[in-house]
DNA sequence: CGCTTTTGACCAGCGC
DNA sequence: GCGCTGGTCAAAAGCG
C-alpha cells in the first residue's frame, strides 16, 4: 500500500477519532516496529460519562486528542494523506482511502437518535422514529479499501450486521453494520464493493462511537462466523470478536478472501489483539499521528500534487 | 445461553 | 403527490 490515502472535507464538530483511529488501526496493525511504543494509546480514548451517553457535539476535543487531530488541516480545504509506495510497509500493497465529509448542517450525530428497543410489530406507526437526517448531510467517513487487503483497514470496534439491502446500480449488497462493542452506541458503518471496482471494499463510517475502543475484545460479541457467500461482494460477512490470540495481533490479521469480504470482526478482532499487547488499554487511543503519518511526511507535497485526482473520486 | 447473521417488512427522504 | 430507493427494525435461525 501504501497508500493511505486521506481525504477530508467539510470538517467540523464531528468525532473524528474513531474514524482516524480506523484508518490508523490498520497501518499501524501492519507495521509491528511501529506500534512497538506503548500503544499509545490508552486512555486517551474519551470516556463517556456513562456508557451510552453520547458525547456533546460541541465538545472539542483537547489538542492533545490521541489522534493529534491537529495535524490536519480541519479548517480547511481538503487534503489527502498518502504514503508514497517505497513506504516500509511492506505487507500493504493496496491502497487504503478515507474520505471524510460532512454536511454543512452537522445533523447532530448524522444518525437519528436510537430508537427505544421493543418495537412491537404492527407498532412502529406509534413510535415513530425520529427523522432521519438527510442523507445529504449525513456526516460520513469513506474508507476503500482493497478485497484482498482482508479489511485490516476496518476497525478496532466490533461490528454486528443489522441489514442488507440490494443497492440500485451495484451488482452487490451493501451491508448494514452497527457497533456491537458497546450497547448503545450509534456508530455504524456501511460496506459494500465499489461497482466500478469490485476489488475494493468501500466502507462508510456513520456517527461516531460513545464508548472507548474496547480492549478485550468484544464482551458483548462472542461468536465467529465465516460464511462465504461468493456471488455477492458482501456477504462472507466476518464477525469475529475472539477474545484470544492477544499479542499476536499481525498473525491474527486474515487476508484469505473469504475474511475479506466485509468488515469485520475478523479483521477487527485482529486489531483489537494488537490493543490488548498492552493489557487492557485502549491502545491506539494514544497512537501518535506522528507516528501514524511519519511515513507519508514526506511525500505529503505529492500527496496535494493529486488532491485534484482525488477530488473525483468519492462522492457520497 | 448469548450472541450473531439473515431476511422481509416498514418507514422516510428524495426526485420526478 | 407518487413512486423509488435506501436505511432500519425485529423475528427466526444458526453458531460456539
Amino acid at each position: 500500500m501504501c497508500g493511505l490515502l486521506l481525504r477530508m472535507e467539510h470538517l467540523n464538530d464531528w468525532d473524528l477519532q474513531a474514524v482516524v483511529r480506523s484508518c490508523a488501526t490498520f497501518s499501524s496493525s501492519r507495521h509491528p516496529q511501529d506500534r512497538a511504543g506503548p500503544p499509545p494509546g490508552t486512555a486517551a480514548a474519551p470516556v463517556p460519562e456513562t456508557p451510552v451517553k453520547r458525547e456533546p457535539r460541541d465538545v472539542v476535543r483537547p489538542a492533545s486528542s490521541p489522534y493529534g487531530l491537529e495535524y490536519l488541516d480541519l479548517d480547511h480545504k481538503p487534503f489527502l494523506l498518502s504514503a508514497p509506495s517505497s513506504q516500509s510497509w511492506a505487507a500493504v500493497d493496496d491502497r487504503h482511502e478515507m474520505m471524510i465529509s460532512f454536511p454543512a448542517a452537522a445533523s447532530t450525530s448524522g444518525v437519528r437518535p436510537r430508537v427505544p428497543p421493543g418495537r412491537k410489530p404492527g407498532m412502529r406507526s406509534s413510535t415513530p422514529r425520529p427523522k432521519r437526517s438527510k442523507k445529504s448531510q449525513l456526516k460520513k467517513v469513506v474508507c476503500e479499501v482493497p478485497v484482498a487487503d482482508g479489511g485490516v483497514s476496518s476497525d478496532l470496534w466490533a461490528w454486528r450486521k443489522y441489514g442488507q439491502k440490494p443497492i440500485k446500480g451495484s451488482p452487490y449488497p451493501r451491508g448494514y453494520y452497527k457497533c456491537s462493542s458497546m450497547k448503545g452506541c450509534m456508530a455504524r458503518k456501511l460496506v459494500e464493493r465499489s461497482p466500478a471496482k469490485p476489488g475494493v471494499l468501500v466502507i462508510t463510517y456513520m456517527a461516531d462511537h460513545c464508548h472507548p475502543v474496547p480492549t478485550q475484545i468484544n464482551a458483548l460479541a462472542g461468536t465467529t462466523r465465516h460464511k462465504t457467500t461468493p456471488a455477492d461482494g458482501h456477504a462472507g460477512t466476518t464477525t469475529t470478536t475472539s477474545p484470544k490470540s492477544h499479542g499476536d495481533a499481525h498473525e491474527a490479521v486474515r487476508c484469505d478472501d473469504e475474511s475479506n469480504e466485509t468488515s469485520s470482526m475478523a479483521v477487527d478482532g485482529a486489531t483489537e489483539d494488537a490493543a490488548g499487547d498492552d493489557g487492557g488499554e485502549f491502545w491506539p487511543t494514544e497512537l501518535d499521528l506522528d507516528e501514524l503519518l511519519a511515513p507519508v511526511d514526506g511525500d505529503l507535497d505529492h500527496v496535494f500534487d493529486e488532491d485534484d485526482a482525488l477530488g473525483r473520486r468519492l462522492s457520497l
